[in-house]
RNA sequence: GAGCCGUUAGCUCAGGCUGGUAGAGCAUCUGCCUUUUAAGCAGAGGGUCGCAGGUUCGAGUCCUGCACGGCUCACCA
């Protein structure tokens, strides 16, 4: 048996099935708002009283009732509609006995209703609808949270985002900025002549990144697929097919843990400029998260928790090796068994890969330390299988990480474009991958295909827009800025 | 996967250390109230205290296991 609460709701409705409103829907779907609660709102601050009264205008809105204040003769109630809540005002003398009655016994708090009425300012000098008509558009069967204190249960928050949603306006706001961000990241890139593209998410080889992928099965291609690790290896096919300057923002999926800064799906675009160079991309990417953060923000100086964030450019630009190297001395690098003992000290699954106790470490060290936006680089060779070798020192690649607060935000490098280095590189994956290796690059012979028929010097990105979302929102968890974060079934 | 913390009414929280059969505010219901806004006043109903065991005459409280969630760590972006 279900509530007393919901009961009672249920029995409402059942009585407004009863009056029999012969031909009326209880669910009616043809009230039209005209308009809406914000606009109103500030559209008629300034007015006296005696000017909205001369206004003949009638008001006609919809929303759900969010508060209501019964004083016997007349009822004060609240509706928010999407764009902000307003006030309603019904009295007696002016809806009549009958209305007055239905109002009470039928329309509760979380129930939608369509209001006709003129605008007045209470005493209290807040514009207010003394509405004239009403009806009740969707009867709610469930109670809303709390009023005053809200919706605070994390777990509910995120399993029954609506009633977050409805409940705590602060969490709306995150995700219309959210979709601002994501607009400007657009704009920007589409006004530099950069065309954005829509690639597979089923892939038959997860490529691209070194992660592992969510399998699922096609039945009448009879082949098992990947959700994509990343868009990559797709994004240059389409640079060698001539799209010079490209962007694709989307979904991406990673068969791992979550935590505060990990959803199994994640949000990146990846973008990629032909006759451009990693350096190239520093200046681009710098330009624009000072774009989007100035247009949110208003501002290049902001908080993220407790740290101070500077976005001021120039952004600083440190080698991997040779800022290890002022922290920890450069002992460590004399040989590989140093090396690999300090990562232990670490606790670091290096897998007798230098590269890769080269980057753990730093991220240990230095990278957590960064607050304000730096650029990271001299990537190890051995742990950039995609990108392009160094000119001038073989041992890295041409490639940079973004780091913010401590986190990774961007990934970038001059791409790898000669097929034989790349097929090269793939084999040396494939290598460790039979030593025990999980998560490695996976051969991709089509796309070895695809670089033989030569695809120009570019320069790729890739930036987590779900990180960039936090830091811009100074929400804490990913969770936060993610609709429906992904939980454990209850 | 490991450690720590949490789970009590629809919602927000007390109670738990020191065991004696559960409380507040909001919401709900009844009555009064025609400018309130966390409306007010008077009254009422509402709980397998996350689940399963154990200890005990007696468990919301102590113990064990499990589930779910949060944080930290590990892996990753």
């Amino acid at each position: 048996m279900e509530n007393e609460l919901i009961e009672q709701r249920k029995k409402k409705l059942q009585q407004l099935k009863d009056i029999g409103l012969s031909g009326v829907s209880l669910f009616p779907n043809d009230f039209k708002p005209i308009h809406e609660a914000d606009k109103v709102l500030t559209s008629y601050k300034g007015f006296s009283e005696e000017e909205l009264k001369n206004l003949s205008k009638e008001l006609s809105l919809a929303g759900r009732v969010m508060a209501l204040r019964d004083f016997g003769k007349s009822i004060f109630f609240h509706i928010k509609d999407r764009t902000g809540d307003i006030q309603g005002y019904i009295r007696r003398d002016i809806i009549g006995d009958e209305n007055l009655k239905f109002f009470k016994d039928y329309v509760d708090i979380g129930d939608f209703i369509g209001i006709k009425g003129n605008l007045f300012k209470t005493k209290t000098d807040e514009l207010t609808i003394n509405v004239k008509e009403f009806r009740l558009l969707t009867k709610a069967l469930r109670p809303l949270p709390e009023k005053w204190h809200g919706l605070k249960d994390v777990e509910t928050r995120y399993r029954q985002r609506y009633l977050d949603l409805i409940s705590n306006p602060e969490v709306k706001e995150i995700f219309f900025k959210r979709t601002k961000i994501t607009k400007l990241i657009r704009q920007f890139f589409d006004e530099r002549g950069f065309v954005e593209v829509e690639t597979p998410i089923l892939h038959p080889i997860a490529g691209g990144a070194a992660a592992r992928p969510f399998k699922t099965y096609h039945n009448a291609l009879d082949m098992e697929l990947f959700l994509r690790i990343a868009p990559e290896l797709y994004l240059k096919r389409l640079v060698i097919g001539g799209f010079e300057r490209i962007y694709e923002i989307g979904r991406t999926f990673r068969n791992e843990g979550t935590s505060t800064q990990h959803n199994p799906e994640f949000t990146m675009i990846e973008l990629y400029q032909a006759y451009a160079t990693y350096e190239d991309l520093m200046d681009l990417i710098e330009e624009l998260i000072c774009f989007v953060t100035e247009t949110i923000l208003g501002t290049l100086e902001f908080k993220y928790g407790d740290m101070q964030i500077n976005m001021t450019r120039p952004w600083k630009r440190i080698n991997i090796i040779e800022s290890l190297r002022s922290v920890v001395g450069d002992e460590f690098l004399e040989s590989d068994e140093k090396l690999f003992r300090k990562a232990d000290s670490f606790g670091i699954s290096h897998k007798g890969i230098r590269g890769k106790a080269i980057v753990e470490i730093f991220e240990r060290i230095v990278g957590l330390e960064i607050v304000d936006p730096t650029f990271v680089f001299g990537f190890p060779f051995d742990v950039s299988p995609l990108a392009r070798r160094n000119d001038l020192n073989h041992a890295i690649t041409d490639r940079f990480e973004l780091f913010i607060a401590g986190r990774e935000f961007a990934n970038a490098f001059s791409e790898l474009n000669d097929p034989i280095d790349q097929n090269e590189r793939f084999i040396k994956q494939v290598e460790l991958k039979a030593k025990g290796e999980e998560e490695v690059h996976e051969m991709d012979e089509d796309y070895i295909t695809a670089l033989e028929h030569g695809m120009p010097p570019t320069a790729g990105a890739g930036i987590g827009i779900d990180r960039l979302v936090m830091l811009l929102t100074n929400s804490p968890s990913i969770r936060e800025v993610i609709f429906f974060p992904h939980l454990r079934p209850e």
